[in-house]
DNA sequence: GTCTATATGTAGATAGAC
DNA sequence: GTCTATCTACATATAGAC
């Protein structure tokens, strides 16, 4: 599976504009040690650049935030239309998302989901930053909602919000104990409950 | 149902030692604003105090959040010894730890699970503070445990971290869309689920 | 125990030279 | 576009007076 299924590693940070570098190496970090623990500094360091070079094409951190957040909604919109072609069964699709905490495990099980973390980290006391970032789970919810629908579902709302906080919990406990059997043993308990719809 | 179930709010913040009440100034800050955004001058400030006093308490930040997990784990404790006298029945037991989400609704949805998001925002880049961290978690899941033991299942901890994964997806989707109405639906499933063990 | 003052580092952001 | 220099605010932490 490639990188790009995860929504954060999304593009290689080489021999690009310095501005698509920047947004690619705070959308890293952003994952790893958090919005708030990341500095204009930490980014350019990591990029060679200087921290002034970065306030040229980001006036503000917050502007930053943004653009990561574009850039993981569009490889998300990517990731989601790929998905519709090649899984045309509603359950189908459903357990292709469930799969999803499998394919970056290694990093789920060090810094958790990156949708889930960065809005709960931006929910507490930053609700109008979390207000773009929801909009990124808003994507998987609408497409499950789409695929409960499809398997004649009338819940179809709740259905996506249940498969959604069952895939959030499973990120969540296994990067807490940093157990990827904990994420296994949660994406087969939630594939086994999907098949029984 | 008491404001001491919750494990944040534990007591009253006046009339004690300002030992205990920057503890549980630091408690709830750290709680509702998380523990990077939280400095000794907001507790300070809320308490009417000087920076300098806290610092005569707590030599470092590091050593007050050891102190609010002593008393949050100090609460817990007691919380769940109330519980084994209520409730004898394994399967009730169960049932009691999925309603304590309803029990602080209000702050769930505003703020996610005190333990939870707590340990999230450490477990990114500051590991070594989770790791005190996560002993919350584990008070909880060796309660679980046994609960699930005395009901006579064999995959006890299996269960254990599933039903706590449960109650953390729901927490964070609850407070991700500050909706109330999600974590009544996500506990009712828990528990239909839990009774049909 | 509590305060003020201070040291030291870092954060977000701006100005201006190149 | 990119850099250096700088501003202002705030964070953690310490020293010493009361």
């Amino acid at each position: 599976m490639s990188r790009q299924d995860s929504g954060v590693a999304v593009m290689a940070e080489q021999k690009q504009p310095n501005r698509e570098r920047i947004v690619a190496t705070a959308n890293r970090l952003f994952y790893t040690k958090g919005y708030n623990q990341t500095s204009f500094a930490h980014v350019a360091d990591e990029l060679g650049l200087s921290k002034g070079n970065l306030h040229y094409h980001f006036r503000s951190k917050n502007e930053l935030l943004d653009a990561v957040i574009d850039l993981r909604m569009e490889s998300i919109k990517q990731m989601l239309a790929r998905w519709e072609k090649q899984y045309p069964d509603g359950k189908a699709r459903l357990k292709r998302y469930a799969r999803i905490l499998l394919n970056e495990e290694a990093d789920v099980v060090r810094y958790g989901c990156p949708m889930g973390s960065l809005n709960m980290e931006l929910a507490k006391d930053q609700r109008d930053l979390q207000q773009h970032s929801r909009d990124m789970l808003e994507l998987f919810r609408r497409w499950l909602e789409k695929a409960c629908k499809q398997i004649g579902r009338r819940d179809y709302r709740a259905l996506s919000l249940h498969i959604m906080a069952r895939s959030q919990g499973a990120a969540m406990m296994a990067a807490l104990y940093a157990d990827v059997g904990l994420l296994k043993a949660e994406y087969k308990r939630l594939v086994d409950w999907i098949e029984m719809l």
